[in-house]
DNA sequence: GGTATAAAATTAACAGTGTTATCATAATTA
DNA sequence: TAATTATGATAACACTGTTAATTTTATACC
């Protein structure tokens, strides 16, 4: 009788609003300064009919940022076509990712926020299952498939071909490219060799790049 | 009349005691998990009367940072003594901030959290004046005085000794750590090559340091 | 069409937050 | 002792995330 399809159909269509809104105002003021009352207001409703669509608050961050690790390995899977090479595919594939960073940082913060909780055992096997998890270790394959290519053609020397290696070397290219959009986006630059903040970022961020493939290569 | 001096002193005394029950609590539970009513129950006096001393939270916070990048030059310097190798020392002082951020992973967390505000020209001429930014300064001085020598020693062969690429080589550096450690405080180690979190962080880290040393000497 | 039922949305409230204005009290100075 | 000043406390404001109870709305059945 179509009626619970409509139904079902305006239910998500409400979610999705929800989720617009919450992500505009977060990309914007920052997720602690957005309040329930305000999104809701947003839409055009009480701030407790959101909770008939989300458990609370966590829940719709948790939602943003599987929305934005998708974004982000959309961002980045095109450069397995674009360039053939995997260490310049890695080193294109940083210059995206910091410009993803830059562009909406409100966005990268909820994505790698300290969260300063100590991760019970428990807590892992439940989140291992989540779908912001999963499209995290989406994300983080385009290093990996890069890594493991490298590997393969003999372009990075260290250690052997082993999964746990390649995970390893993954890791240690992620956390130095993180390192700089994390300083960066903490304006905790000191007194760089230049005036303006976004050329100082942009030297940091290639030195860095280069020097972790460098030490990657050993070129 | 030594009254005035007597008062001042106390003052002071309780100026301490607030920032004394402030660390604690944020060590345990996190910055935004202590509130001023917390603070003021656990040195027995009012809420308000902390804004006696402090402007707001925030300035609480400011002169705990500033606290922390003490304690961690504090932990740092002695490698200047301890380690000749600038090379050597870097790796040295490398395990000891990691030590450091494991240890006190709120109060590190205090320390680089990501704002996401962007800074103002104003707000930079006005934050460089402060206590907590010369501390950070101080900490990152240890990095600085290493690179130094390091490219002094031609240890370094990456660019010339100018002060400008002397500061980028020490940013990098510390980019590249603060990304190991702040990936490891948020708990984002996706399924490392072993099983106990502890040891996964630790290769993680040794990884890092040897690939940017690396990358850093060309050896 | 009218009515029972289920769904959707709202109101009111709780316990908490940072912060301020106002008031009381204690200590020092004159 | 009286005036003044510094110190601390009370009460309140405008918020926060969240829940229980209630009302409105829409569907299904007779």
């Amino acid at each position: 009788m179509g009626t619970s399809e409509r139904r079902q159909r305006e239910k998500e269509n409400l979610r999705r609003a929800i989720l617009e809104a919450a992500r505009e105002l977060f990309v914007d003021h920052g997720f602690d300064n957005v309040s329930m009352r305000k999104i809701a207001e947003r839409i055009e409703y009480s701030p407790t009919t959101i909770y008939l669509h989300f458990k609370d608050k966590e829940e719709i961050f948790a939602t943003l940022v599987e929305e934005g690790f998708t974004l982000l390995s959309e961002r980045l899977e095109p450069f397995h076509i674009r360039v053939a090479d995997p260490i310049e595919r890695l080193r294109e594939g940083a210059k995206a990712y910091f410009g993803f960073a830059r562009e909406q940082p409100h966005f990268y913060r909820i994505m790698f926020d300290m969260k300063s909780v100590v991760m019970t055992e428990s807590a892992w096997e439940e989140i291992r299952d989540n779908a912001h998890y999963r499209a995290g270790v989406r994300a983080f394959g385009f290093i990996v498939r890069c890594v493991h290519e490298g590997i393969a053609q003999g372009k990075i020397p260290h250690g052997d071909a082993s999964e746990a290696n390649i995970l390893l070397l993954s890791h240690v290219v992620w956390s130095s490219l993180h390192g700089v959009v994390s300083l960066v986006l903490a304006d905790r630059l000191l007194k760089m060799p230049c005036d303006l903040p976004e050329t100082a970022a942009r030297l940091l961020l290639d030195a860095t790049i280069d020097n972790t493939l460098r030490g990657l290569t050993g070129k």
